[in-house]
DNA sequence: CCTGGTACCTACTCGCGAGTAAGACTACTC
DNA sequence: GAGTAGTCTTACTCGCGAGTAGGTACCAGG
């Protein structure tokens, strides 16, 4: 890339989004620390001072992408979750929603989860600011919808783990591509909702009957 | 550290332990990358060339370190558990075991977790290998109790999320160190095996009579 | 007291990558 | 076509940290 002399002229808006595009690309590769600002512009087709006009130094770049994949996240499950329904088909939904994102950002994803979640900068106040919303989500869920009444502590930490549970699948998932997005997210869903106590004794969560 | 000028003489596997526990300190607090050999030969409190004398380069260093809590976090959990009780018991005294672990060697598990699964390097080649084995243990855990003739697939992505689970879990709890480990260990050990679907009604799991 | 061996040190080299200075090319306006 | 605003470049500086060269202190055994 970018053998050619110079980068046809374009418009700051666009040249913007190419960049965080080829930020994201190589940030989710190599890593923040190993991915160089000279790499990223190369990917990007423009020079390294661009790169400094534009998005600031490394580390804001790095924050900014943080921040547009983790919203373009958010919304895609806000989007597929349905709130009126009984608890089990809102998990179900949201599921859903978070592995289709998955499946078909996984560049976004590792930018998110590997790569943000260990540097001690900025950045982990976006990223476990995210996280937390999530977390918040899905305790939410199980507050309101339990009968017995837990504490803020336990609902809590049922969502952190459940949400574990969920990038590691997602992960687990990026080694075995050839599973579909429906199938890996039915089973976490099993796994939560049924647990292995029913799951050893035959018993499976379906989705109620669909329309 | 080290403000005096010459370190005192020791035989050569005592300090190489003491740089070992120096260096599992540093990584897990900067990571890898943030971590700088100065830094660890000033916490060791000795001078860098030894350092590289005795363990070798920064990559080697922290592939030891990796290798060294590895090991020591399995032998405990193999330590823990109890192969010949029913499966749920089996997996009970398993997560005890892990979350004990984690309790008592936080750093530790900081250097496992977060900082060895994000680094491309040789070593993630050791980290992979360890949670590969949990994974299998749990896998097979799942496949020789289970009547429904699950897939190897199916296995192992579930015990894929049940790992991740367990590792966001203590996650969560380094943020709140109060809890007891049994609590934790307990709360894990509800969502895998009863499921979200019992737990919002009041069902719970509990380990059988002591003794 | 010499001879070697092992622990230990100070003081370097050297490459890599973040960030910048200074200017060149393009395109629009009057 | 002269001015000017925004795009884009080459070609640097400069610090940080991995790794090393070339010693010095200390303890054997002879």
């Amino acid at each position: 890339m970018r053998t050619e002399g110079r980068a046809k002229r374009l418009p700051r808006a666009v040249r913007e989004r190419q960049i965080m595009d080829a930020a994201v690309d190589v940030f989710s590769r190599l890593g923040f620390h190993s991915a160089s600002m000279d790499e990223i512009s190369e990917v990007a087709g423009i020079s390294k001072p661009m790169l400094y006009a534009y998005l600031g130094s490394k580390e804001e770049l790095f924050a900014t992408c943080i921040r547009r994949e983790a919203t373009r996240m958010m919304e895609a499950i806000a989007t597929g979750v349905e709130p009126d329904q009984e608890p089990d088909v809102q998990l179900w939904s949201g599921l859903r929603a978070f592995f289709g994102f998955v499946g078909e950002n996984r560049a976004s994803w590792q930018v998110l989860h590997r790569q943000a979640s260990t540097q001690g900068g900025p950045f982990a106040i976006e990223l476990t600011d995210m996280r937390g919303r999530a977390v918040s989500l899905v305790a939410a869920l199980l507050t309101q919808s339990t009968k017995a009444p837990a504490t803020k502590l336990e609902a809590e930490s049922l969502a952190a783990a459940l949400v574990g549970a969920g990038e590691s699948l997602a992960d687990w998932w990026l080694d075995h591509p050839e599973e579909p997005a429906g199938v890996v997210a039915a089973r976490l869903m099993n796994l939560v909702w049924m647990g292995f106590g029913d799951l050893v004794d035959g018993n499976v969560w379906h989705p109620p009957s669909r329309r």
